[in-house]
RNA sequence: GCCGAUGUGGCUCAAUUGGCAGAGCAGCUGAUUUGUAAUCAGCAGGUUAUCGGUUCGAGUCCGAUCAUCGGCUCCA
């Protein structure tokens, strides 16, 4: 047979071969750090067999699936150590992740010291470096086996398997898992690993199952990689929102207020308040009107929108909603059906299409108690919302109009490379959930397909992720810990206007049905400030800064100076203040950096003098002297341009 | 909601076996009037998250509640 190997050169063999054994005939070195194979493409294990002709790439630690084909074998020697120190410890199940991998045993939780013991077992299972070996069995002897073992939970995941799966088995010494592979051929080649952390985790991923014992690890090809990973979990905490946006007075959060409600702090306040302005503006410049409608309504409305069927938990109700009578309240958790009362205030005609609304909405869900995180999640937010109202024949153009629109805020904020585009789509298994029948979804799941690849921007489409009306468009973003959350949402809605009896008069004089578009521009505020605090560890783009510039007087003489520079500052729109404590120069620059100021603006004798302000920034350092005029013109065309300046001047120390 | 960890001035952290709650930074006052990352001195700041219990005595031990964090589930 003939291998045709990554570098394109072809090796001939004439008896069928492993891939372990090609890669050994190929170096010895490349064998002991090969993980898996990739065979057309698929990744397999180094023990499968070839015996045609194929290509071959020999997988190592440096690959993305060999990387995941040592995680998973680690996770193996994880098991194992658990299982010698905790015997009754049960196995559940344990994959290989983007940052690691993990295992989840049924067992009572595994402290810090009880993670460290098995760390300490782990190493001995490494050094003793027992072969691993694959074997398989037919379904009914596979159960008896893993029964055999006590291993309940082995025994509903072969249950579980196709009939017609193979069931395989990875051993190595004395302990067996049911595994589908790849792994490697001995524990001995896992150089660096670190088991992280433990939590608790349900069976299989639902609430309604047990809730097992997770501990999650991580590994690599080479200890320096592990190193860089763990320093690399350091600096990412440094930026946190959560720590960072608390350091730098953006907000805070108090016991009696309750979670899910962080105060923002007049700087963050500041900061929110720039971005709302700037988004208000935009969405009036392309053709929205804004409304401002209630922060609650009776059940009733929740009534005919289905929220009070689809969403009541995630309600905060006031009244009884248990009673039939008298009017119970709830706070609203999405503006659509108040905006849509908006649209049926007066008849529309065609000519009325599209109808774009926009209200800077706060909203109140009431996230379950385990939910709460920073400003990320929280039970009382505002979001830039809207909805419009449009033809059929509009539909497309102005979901386009949508995305442009947010692809312009994400462009604006500096971060539209860090964002993926999720097409989320009904459960077709789970049709129950959904307003309308499968057909039409899939036409209108169709349309938006159509959609997005017209505007060419690449995503990946995601089952049962839709609202109950309709599929969305996500836009996500991950933080530092590289957790997903959705920023922006553009939903089509094909059911929502029968259900308020929404309608426009056509051309022809008939009554019709427009469809919905639900969108937010920015998303909600303080999700979006989290994101940028964490993007911008804090550093803001100039025109984001809640202090823009401060002036520094070298000392009391010049305060009066200093006075006149602030006032010109402050009459040309500047965020500015001046520091005005009887502090050394090099004292209040270092606390100005630390604030993470963008422009400081010393003033002394000098300056006064000459009429003039000594610019020192967070992009270049000392940018000498400079007219106030020039000054302002410059940081003023900054600010209007939204410019994000890229330079960081580093203290030369 | 579930599993777990944590909670001491605004912040970072001390407090031996259960035995007087303490420091640095920040703040305030005074002196200093300073030229590009920390001037000196003094003062003030605490019902140790809250409530209850054990004890001669609780920051420390026990229980409950609240909040924060790491996950699960859920979600903008």
């Amino acid at each position: 047979m003939k291998i045709v190997l990554k570098d394109g050169s072809v090796k001939e063999y004439f008896d069928a071969k492993s891939v372990y054994e090609i890669a050994l005939d190929l170096s010895e070195g490349l064998a002991r750090v090969a993980t898996a194979g990739k065979v057309d493409g698929e990744v397999v294990d180094l023990r499968t067999v070839l015996d045609k002709d194929c290509q071959l790439e020999i997988l190592t630690a440096n690959d993305k699936e060999g990387l995941a084909a040592l995680r998973h074998t680690t996770s193996h020697v994880l098991a194992e150590a658990v299982k010698r120190l905790y015997p009754n410890a049960k196995l559940a199940i344990g994959p290989s992740i983007d940052t690691g991998f993990y295992y989840d045993f049924e067992n009572d939780s595994f402290s810090r010291e009880d993670l460290d013991a098995i760390e300490k077992e782990m190493k001995k299972i490494i050094k003793e470096g027992a072969k691993i070996e694959r074997f398989e069995l037919p379904r009914a002897e596979a159960i008896a086996f893993m029964k055999e073992k006590g291993e309940p939970y082995k025994v509903e995941l072969i249950e579980d398997l196709p009939e017609d799966a193979v069931i395989s088995f990875y051993s190595q010494g004395d302990f067996v898992d049911l595994c589908a592979g790849p792994h490697l051929m001995s524990t001995k080649a896992i150089k660096a690993f670190k088991l992280i952390s433990s939590s608790g985790a349900y069976w299989r991923g639902s609430e309604k199952n047990k809730m097992l014992a997770r501990i999650y690890g991580t590994a690599f090809g080479k200890k320096e990689e592990l190193v860089a990973f763990l320093e690399q979990m350091e600096e990412a905490k440094k930026r946190d929102h959560n720590k960072l946006g608390r350091e730098m007075n953006l907000f805070t959060t108090v016991d009696v207020i309750g979670q899910g409600l962080p105060l923002l702090l007049p700087k963050g306040t500041q900061m929110l308040q720039t971005m709302q302005r700037w988004i208000e503006d935009e969405e009036e410049a392309r053709g929205y009107m804004r409304t401002k409608t209630p922060l609650m309504a009776k059940r009733d409305l929740y009534q005919i929108s289905h929220h009070w069927d689809h969403y009541r938990d995630g309600m905060f109700i006031l009244g009884d909603a248990e009673k039939e009578d008298g009017d119970v309240f709830a706070l609203r958790p999405m503006t659509c059906p108040f905006q849509y009362f908006v649209y049926k205030q007066a008849p529309k005609s065609y000519r009325d299409l599209p109808c774009r609304y926009g209200e800077t909405s706060t909203l109140f869900r009431n996230e379950d108690s385990g939910e709460m995180h920073g400003l990320t999640r929280v039970r009382q937010f505002t979001i830039s919302e809207g909805h419009l109202i449009v033809r059929p024949d509009q539909v497309e153009d102005e979901f386009k109009g949508c995305v442009d629109l947010a692809r312009y805020c994400l462009e604006t904020l500096g971060v539209e490379e860090d964002v993926t585009y999720e097409l989320s789509l009904a459960d077709p298994n789970n049709m129950d959930k959904y307003l309308g029948n499968r057909q039409l979804w899939d036409e209108v799941e169709d349309n938006m397909r159509q959609i997005l690849n017209d505007i060419g921007i690449s995503y990946t489409e995601v089952e049962g992720e839709a609202a109950f009306y309709g599929p969305k468009l996500d836009i996500q973003a991950k933080n530092v810990y590289g957790k997903q959350d959705t920023m922006i949402t553009i939903q089509l809605d094909m059911f929502l206007a029968e259900k308020f009896d929404m309608s426009y008069v056509d051309k022809d004089g008939e009554k019709k049905r427009p469809y919905i578009i639900h969108r937010t521009s920015i998303g909600c505020y303080e999700r979006t400030l989290a994101w940028l605090i964490e993007k911008y560890a804090g550093k803001f783009p100039t025109w984001l800064c809640p202090e823009q510039v401060r002036v520094l007087p070298i000392s009391e003489k010049f305060h009066a100076y200093g006075e006149k520079v602030l006032a010109e500052l402050k009459r040309n729109g500047i965020k500015a203040t001046m520091d005005e404590r009887a502090e050394k120069i090099g004292y209040k620059i270092r606390e100005a950096r630390l604030d993470k100021l963008p422009y400081m603006l010393v003033v002394g004798a000098k300056e006064e003098e000459e009429n003039v302000v000594s610019v020192r920034s967070r992009f270049l350092g000392d940018e000498g002297q400079k007219s106030l005029d020039a000054f302002i013109d410059a940081i003023t065309k900054e600010i209007r341009t939204k410019e994000i300046r890229k330079e960081e001047f580093v203290e030369g120390k």
